[in-house]
DNA sequence: TTTCCTTGGGAACGCCGATGCGCATGGGAG
DNA sequence: CTCCCATGCGCATCGGCGTTCCCAAGGAAA
């Protein structure tokens, strides 16, 4: 991992399906030595996939919610009852335990607030072991570094 | 946009690298076929684009931060001017604007304990107009369906 | 100094992807 | 009912891309 790997994952982190040629140039290096240090990356961890942006709102999906969820006990196996029901609603694209309160923070897609609803209804509300659920929707998305550049320092 | 262009993102969103031709065999399409499609759900606005998924562990980030920051005021001057100070802080790789408190969420990535700290104290608490700051930490991500997989279904 | 190991560049080969063409299907107008 | 046009597919082509050899250069260790 030196200054050339990084640009390497910056500009695919950028924009994955971009021919290695134009890569390599774009990080002064051969096409070849450029495709030895991606699959290096990729054998390594550091590269772990590739994906698609998609848009949301031109797909339909025009809510984001942001959810806390409290539990009522730490008890590990109830945390992995609670963890294995959230993976399997459809809209939930992020999960995390958090630390501060012992909860679990989501991210939930929705087609809109009837969706949200929906999902709110049959899904969440039946999720073992809940206390509490706080929803909240993003008004706006802010933009920000990208990961890239967070990773890899600014610009 | 029909089921043929839904698993076309499916794939394309589970691997962006993937050759066409491969796209065009799972989804049952010629490979003529399938570029066009591709190009024009990227010309439609439906695919923003392709992007790497990195090791954060692996790149020596151990640390995901949400946090919570309420303003003192809703003048969208100022609003402004909070999101165009976020919109510089390397670490922040998300940010939106949330109903309920009128208050931001932030996704911040960091390398330790220590690196947040400086984040939080060279950063975060000069925000402008900030009121309260509180930030949780990730302590285990649970793994959920796909952002491609709640856009179109299940599986 | 010699050897080994790492890493880059160059060339060749096979494969991939973009485009043009012809054809089938389906909906609308006469 | 028939004709026509629009839409969208598959096939074939060709230029370009990516992978994989091989060899050379530089640095470290013995």
């Amino acid at each position: 991992m030196d200054r050339i790997d990084a640009a390497i994952l910056k500009s695919l982190a950028a924009d994955a399906r971009a021919p290695v040629s134009a890569i390599a140039a774009e990080v002064g290096l051969s096409q070849s030595a450029c495709t030895r240090r991606i699959q290096a990356l990729e054998a390594s961890g550091h590269l772990l996939g590739y994906g698609a942006r998609l848009g949301h709102r031109r797909l339909g999906y025009r809510i984001t919610a942001l959810v806390d969820i409290t539990l009522g006990t730490q008890v590990e196996e109830d945390l992995a009852r609670f963890e294995a029901a959230v993976a399997q609603i459809d809209g939930v694209v992020e999960c995390a335990l958090v630390s501060g309160g012992q909860d679990y923070r989501l991210k939930i897609l929705a087609r809109d607030l009837d969706d949200y609803e929906r999902l709110h209804r049959e899904h969440l509300g039946r999720l073992p072991g809940v206390v509490t659920i706080n929803s909240s929707f993003v008004l706006r998305a802010i933009p920000t570094r990208s990961e890239a550049e967070a990773l890899f320092g600014g610009r």
